[in-house]
DNA sequence: ACCTGAACACCGTTCAAGT
DNA sequence: ACCTGAACACCGTTCAAGT
């Protein structure tokens, strides 16, 4: 409730919900590690004291702004796999979306691939929500190594991963995995995203193992947009691919080598 | 150099290493969210300045550290695959190791599955040199997020996956792939253990999907106590499988999934 | 229901100066 | 080569008290 924050504050209370978007903010406008309660409050035109009010303590209202990060991916329903052109919450890219760079990894015979097109449409909701908000994969990887939230994310892929008829075990140790890989992922992608849109440059000796784009930053807008920054694949190079696997085609790579694997597991119901 | 720190420390000078053994004696005894800069002084009998003689902040000391912790890993030699006697560095544990819980993955035909041995290998020695010191995956974790060190394991895994032939860019991305599971999964596991050697017991509804402790939250602490998060839905479902893969099983499980998927990968030589 | 003011016990980092 | 002492600009959290 209350007034659109927008900078400016006094005169109105504040809810709970105030406080998380407030830091939302403030996360995406000047990153996690200086995201104190006392800027936080300042920014709400508050004592840092009042904070504590609404939250036990930093941690805890962390996982809420966690939380808010992971429930913008929620979009994806049973129905609409792929190649659908509504979007859920904003991300308006959306490739035309089929496989990893080659051959698509669900062609084993039987057409009833559709638990990893979930999966992976379920994954890449995931990584637009984080790529949404600066360091937010960073802020969900702490929140989830102290034990906090993030339980949706885990929820919602293993749910996804059950579809393919695997034991509960198996999905949930799946859905971990693939939580783990892509909180991972993300976090590295954001760093190097953030690296390259300060003047880091890193002289002329980059070269190996990865490289890609830079000029793709601007996020200049508030929370909403996605960022859309796509480094293309631009595998090309026979020689000696110099090129890594990046942006959106690494992490599909990564989430193709998971399910792929997966694939081999027994099924509970041989359908 | 200098004597080794017992815990008292007076009259010696100290040497860069010497910082770095005295932080990771701090980790272990008490914790990454402990480890202050002035503590670790104290600790040498120094004032806090004196550090910025050897680092020049906090976070490049946090990366030394980590590579320490990562160091420790190296005994894997390429001949020795699987069913070693000798440990690394403190974690006596270490059961028969043979395979994952079940069936071993790389009973495809051919023999050549080495590369997969030696990459199983390699994660396990990561693992386990992480698992011999307190939070030390959170701290590789972050020390990676922040964009310094621990190119040495992604190295080393990439060089395992290497030896089965796929192109540089694949063994890459592949290598990124298992120490993003690799590093989320010891955290998880870290903060479990952590969590547990504290007397917080989690009552025995424990159960279902997610297995983190309740009642460790609640914070007495302050009046509103604004009811955090939504309750979990606690679907219970086939009420069997209720054991989770964790431990090593649930680990050489993550890591199987990725070099299963792997393997459908193609080869650059025919072999 | 939501916030202030003041305090407590800390932080990382800099810098002139010492030996 | 390694360290001190003192300072600067911050932290998270508590708590009585206000409205």
């Amino acid at each position: 409730m209350s007034e659109t924050e927008t900078g400016d504050h006094r005169l109105t209370r504040h809810s709970r919900d105030d406080v998380v978007t407030a830091a939302l903010r403030i996360l995406d406008d000047i990153g996690l590690a200086d995201l104190s309660m006392r800027r936080l409050a300042a920014s709400l035109g508050v004592q840092a004291s009042a904070l504590y009010w609404h939250f036990p303590n930093k941690q805890s209202l962390l996982a809420s702004v966690s939380d808010r990060i992971l429930d913008r991916a929620r979009p994806i329903g049973p129905g609409d796999l792929a190649g659908d052109g509504q979007a859920g919450a904003r991300p308006a890219d959306r490739p035309p979306a089929t496989g990893p760079g080659d051959s698509d990894s669900d062609g084993d015979g039987d057409g009833d691939g559709e638990w990893q097109a979930v999966t992976r449409a379920e994954a890449r909701a995931l990584r637009d929500a984080l790529l949404a908000y600066r360091d937010s994969a960073e802020l969900v990887s702490s929140t989830l190594a102290l034990g906090l939230g993030a339980d949706q994310a885990v929820t919602r892929l293993q749910a996804a991963i059950a579809r393919g008829g695997f034991a509960p075990a198996t999905a949930h140790a799946a859905a971990a995995a693939l939580l783990h890989f892509l909180l991972g992922y993300v976090s590295h992608e954001q760093q190097r995203l953030q690296a390259d849109s300060l003047g880091v440059v890193a002289p002329a000796a980059r070269a190996s193992a990865h490289e890609n784009a830079p000029a793709a930053q601007d996020a200049p807008a508030a929370q909403g947009s996605p960022v859309p920054h796509e480094t293309p694949p631009a595998e090309a190079g026979s020689a000696e691919a110099r090129a890594a696997l990046t942006g959106t085609a690494g992490f599909d790579f990564g989430v193709g080598l998971l399910l792929g694997g997966l694939e081999r597991e027994p099924r509970l119901s041989a359908r």
